[in-house]
DNA sequence: TTATTTAATTGTCATAAAGACAACAATATG
DNA sequence: CATATTGTTGTCTTTATGACAATTAAATAA
């Protein structure tokens, strides 16, 4: 029996739910799909469908073979196209996930000197705060908070993302610099908006946590506009250092110290982390995208 | 092609290094195998071995294909016995792995018990302070200090592996009381060697760690024999709490107490820790040995 | 309830892939 | 230089998979 043309019919049959849409995609008879699955389960001696003429369902154990086999068959996948595409030149499409403000900020202004580099890569970026599926097929690399969802996957710290409240001079001018962080109730401000909802602003007293977050005069997943609407002194922002580019510099922004210090996360190793597959290291893209990508944006 | 089939031939070739020696293993003419690996590398695109008549290497790729191809053929291994066991009796042969002193003082005791409950089960068991290798083919469940090593591996935590140093009023009649840890080095030490050495006695004073190992009377990597030597009266031991029983209890052996604390390692979190084969926890005969292990060996 | 439709299974034959065995080529070893 | 060992190649046989038609089972509609 080919044990691995099993697995793969019995895992379409399960994706598809029916054996002759699963088929169709392998385009061979259904009856094809029935006896090597069945054959699987005589070899394996347990049932994994429950097929009822009109519908196919799982079997507990049949659910948790099928997940640890969709693992398996990724998996060689992966090994697969390392092999095949190993020393030949970086090609094909690569996808890259990023944070929306990172990458409007700091990725895409790299990415035509990277087309420049690897001109027969084809880049398919896509910008988004939601966390993708790193473990699935959907992206090459990604630039993400936080950390590696498992171990198979390698997450490179490229910079700290340190986040920090600023406002125009204007504002400051107009309301005064707030000397405690409770005076910030008495403020106004502006707030980003992850999928999870706006970040509250807090502060760490004495062990305790405080949310101190000013009433809100702007609130958007848009932190283009958020800045602009903080030059023009609607309000305190806090935002990621490297989401400032030169407002600090050009002075129209200015930055808020508090004693303690205002935070966005009770976690204090907030950073901004590449990832991808280790097992793809190896591809040419992948390898290509990851190293010209850590030169750029890693930053101590 | 059954790629399969074709995995597990270069496996094996690469394993037993010599197609002849690997087709003997499968019962096939070499000529299948010559075959089949060559098939595997015509649509990988690649060469995985550099054949030489009398000798057969790993090409650089063939080396990276070979360990994930390992690691696919093992987890696929996993899952088809999980699947071919599901809803057995426990039953089969069942391979557990302990610290030499735990498994004597605790283990051993238990597994009577164990037995009776599931006189199906073959129990293999070994002791060793070596760490096995929970990743491979060798161990149902382990028993080990220290943490799992990957995210394959449940990690249980069994009970506490304080060490705290112990000796027999006779000795601390004869030799008084230390005080200060560095009283120690006067003193006499009954050490238990693991496989990296002697463990040292450490204290750390102001940050610093200092060895405060007293002179050694008696080396052994046999728990028993040390206990015998400290309770008559040889000299100072560290041993774990759970290994000493009823010595404290009935005085045969006093604690020593210092401020800061005697250790034998930097590492606070010391703990004897039940490892298993997440994939595997669903094959009957793993599930019964974890459950009652921990059931019976959990404290906290 | 019964007819109809759809999906899965089973039977039979054709085809493709892997195994068996012998012959051959290449490279160490004596 | 001869010999033994190892891997590859040629040819035939065996086995397993695919193709297509026929059959069975269940859900929907009359």
């Amino acid at each position: 029996m080919d044990q691995l043309r099993a697995l793969r019919y019995f895992s379409k049959v399960v994706e598809t739910g029916s054996f002759t849409r699963a088929a169709a995609e392998f385009s061979v008879p259904p009856s094809s799909l029935s006896r090597r699955v069945a054959d699987l389960e005589k070899s394996l001696g347990a049932d994994l469908l429950k097929r009822s003429t009109r519908s196919v369902q799982l079997t507990e154990i049949g659910q948790i073979y099928f997940e640890q086999v969709q693992d398996i068959l990724f998996q060689l996948e992966q090994s697969d196209e390392t092999v095949r595409s190993y020393q030949a030149k970086p090609t094909g499409q690569l996808r890259i996930s990023s944070l929306v403000g990172f990458g409007e900020q700091l990725l895409l202004p790299l990415l035509d000197e990277f087309k420049a580099l690897y001109p027969e890569i084809i880049l398919d970026v896509s910008l988004s705060d939601e966390l993708s599926a790193l473990g699935r097929d959907d992206v090459d690399v990604a630039i993400r908070g936080g950390y590696a969802p498992n171990e198979r996957v390698r997450a490179i710290r490229l910079m700290n993302n340190e986040f920090i409240p600023v406002a125009s001079p204007t504002y400051v001018a107009e309301m005064g610099v707030p000397e405690d962080v409770f005076e910030l109730r008495e403020h106004k401000g502006i707030y980003f908006r992850t999928p999870r909802g706006p970040t509250p602003w807090l502060c760490e007293i004495a062990g305790e946590w405080h949310d101190v977050s000013a009433p809100a005069v702007a609130v958007s997943n848009n932190n283009r506009w958020l800045a602009d609407q903080a030059i023009r002194g609607q309000g305190i922002m806090m935002a990621p250092r490297w989401s400032l580019g030169d407002y600090l510099g050009r002075g129209d922004l200015v930055e808020l110290t508090f004693d303690p210090q205002l935070r966005v996360s009770q976690n204090p190793e907030l950073a901004i982390y590449l990832l991808y597959q280790k097992q793809r290291y190896l591809v040419p893209k992948v390898k290509a995208a990851v190293d010209f990508l850590v030169a750029r944006l890693q930053r101590e």
